[in-house]
DNA sequence: GGTTTGACCATAA
DNA sequence: CTTATGGCCAAAC
């Protein structure tokens, strides 16, 4: 018997690559849109990434780290609701992830997911 | 099927 | 450092 629509994370095509790969983000390391739209096939569909997250009901918040995709500027994006910025940055903060006085993550350039490089 | 909307990114000032 | 503009592409209306 088939899952319901509501128990798993299928959608529009789009948004179901995009969650399967930020699942794949380990703890503790973060990943840029733009890094997540690359490995889709195409660097500029980052702000679908972000599109698609944005859709991301709560429920499944546990089984796809939302917060640790932040943009390419090593900076937590919100266009707007800041109360999600804070819990996102909170997340990071409680996986091991600091945050300087401007607001970027420390050691991004380390911290990001190398995503070509599985070995 | 055209128009609007975005958790983006690169570039310019 | 910040702010503004254009481009990009999928999903919603």
């Amino acid at each position: 018997m088939p899952v319901p629509p509501e128990d798993r994370i299928v959608g529009p095509g789009f948004r179901q690559k995009v969650y399967d790969w930020v699942a794949r983000v380990p703890e503790g390391s973060v990943s840029t849109y733009g890094d997540i739209a690359t490995l889709l096939g195409s660097p500029r569909v980052a702000r679908q990434v972000g599109y698609a997250l944005s859709a991301l009901p709560e429920k499944h918040a546990a089984s796809v780290p939302w917060h640790r995709i932040i943009n390419g500027q090593g900076r937590i994006s919100f266009r707007g609701d800041l109360s999600r910025a804070e819990l996102q940055q909170r997340k990071l903060e409680a996986e091991g992830v600091a945050f300087d006085a401007q607001g970027r993550v420390v050691a991004f350039a380390e911290r990001r997911w190398r995503l070509f490089s599985e070995t």
